[in-house]
DNA sequence: GCGTATTCTCGTCAATAAGACGTATATTGA
DNA sequence: TCAATATACGTCTTATTGACGAGAATACGC
């Protein structure tokens, strides 16, 4: 809607940044690279950047820098937006806006090579939200919603399979509910209430892994999408 | 991020967009405005705009554009960021990406004229939502997610009372969840599980409507901002 | 003034879900 | 073979939901 008379459109720069969580050595962790170039030169940063054209979708920007800066393919893990942050100071060069988006992967294959100059790493959540540590920009505050959002939707949806690998144990989904919301959760009460929500798990056989123990039934993930009912998290 | 190089960053016209509901005569609605100049003349839109200038904040382009297109004060109702809309096409004249917020409102206490040449009138949802409705750009589809927003937050938020005058009765606000979630509701449970959430209602005294029945208590918002036990919206 | 319709408020009861925990089952490793 | 370990299933108590009964407090018609 522009207005009539001498008044022009802003410039204002558009970014796209990522949250990239994954659940790895007993931790809720994020994919962070360290940038380049100033500002925040040498520091953790979120991967993302600016749009590559006028022409570029926010969700192909979103795709593009997640296989540009750290090597994985948007199709293979669930993307969703997260939210736009937009404090005029938020970056000293000039006005930026960032629409942000979380990621929700299973086990990394490998400390993944950044496509970049950067380096991207897998990080621990705990360590990075800190109250000393420093991140680049808001990217702190970013990763806290991002994180924020992961524990809720776990929730009320069978997102916890998203960070599970294709096949998984009911142990192995536990862990995720465990580590991302940090704390213990009863196992038989936890495969209670997980078979009990229709076309969230389907079995896909038996396994006997090095582990001690009666071996786990294998699953793959449902057609569910919704948890009925809900798997609220314990709450102090 | 600049890239290195003689890339240029692309020029990106952001806007923010307001989809502002309230409860009123018996249904859910939302704020419109009619566009005055093309594209979609003359067709309904939702309140909005572009960023004033390079410095303003959006939640400030929020409350700005509220201000100027509906007359109603952002300080005086509920006002949080939706997502933002960015497909390239969405606007012809040029590339457009709107940060959309959602806003509720109590009953408002005119059809608020507009500051702009435009007029600000509210519409039932439930029409605006038709197949065959048509609205500017993708504000219909922005109108859906705010709806599902509004929704949601019932559920596990206070946020009924936002649709509410600073005083209120129990069927009032229950007349909220009725009317946003489109079902009847049992009087008598609800009034249980209002009243087991702690904080949620202070009285404030007792009144006598012209209504027939036993007068009702009145009610103030209390300090919560979350249902613990939620209020699941029952499901058919 | 009086009964009746109406609405608010409180209470009951069965069904469902959650938390705590007991225990049989099936494997690994000493 | 036996101990250790993890899975899978069941029980019991308590909390919450949904359906509904009924008293309390008002307006209104007669």
């Amino acid at each position: 809607m522009p207005e009539p008379g001498g008044w022009t459109i802003p410039e204002v720069a558009v970014a796209v940044d990522l949250a990239v969580l994954t659940v790895h050595d007993g931790s809720l962790q994020i994919m962070v690279v360290n940038r380049g170039i100033p500002p925040y030169e040498g520091m953790p940063a979120l991967p993302g950047g600016f749009l590559a054209s006028a022409s570029e979708s926010l969700d192909d920007a979103a795709a593009r820098e997640l296989r540009e800066e750290t090597g994985l393919d948007a199709a293979a893990l669930h993307l969703e937006q997260l939210r736009t942050y937009g404090t005029p100071d938020r970056d000293p060069r000039r006005r930026v806006i960032t629409v942000c988006y979380v990621a929700f992967s299973p086990r990394l294959p490998e400390p993944v090579a950044g496509g970049d100059a950067r380096e991207a790493k897998l990080m621990p959540v705990e360590k990075v939200l800190k109250p000393r540590a420093r991140l680049a920009f808001d990217h702190k505050k970013i990763i806290g919603d991002a994180v924020e959002r992961a524990r809720a939707k776990l929730e009320y949806t069978t997102l916890a399979a998203a960070f599970c690998p294709p096949e998984f144990t009911m142990s192995e989904l536990r862990e995720v509910y465990e580590i991302v919301w940090g704390q213990r959760l009863d196992p038989r009460n936890f495969h209670r209430k997980i078979t009990s929500v229709a076309g969230f798990l389907v079995p896909a056989g038996k396994r006997e892994p090095k582990q001690p123990g009666r071996p786990a039934t294998v699953y793959r993930r449902g057609p569910a999408t919704t948890l009925h009912p809900a798997m609220l998290r314990p709450r102090a």
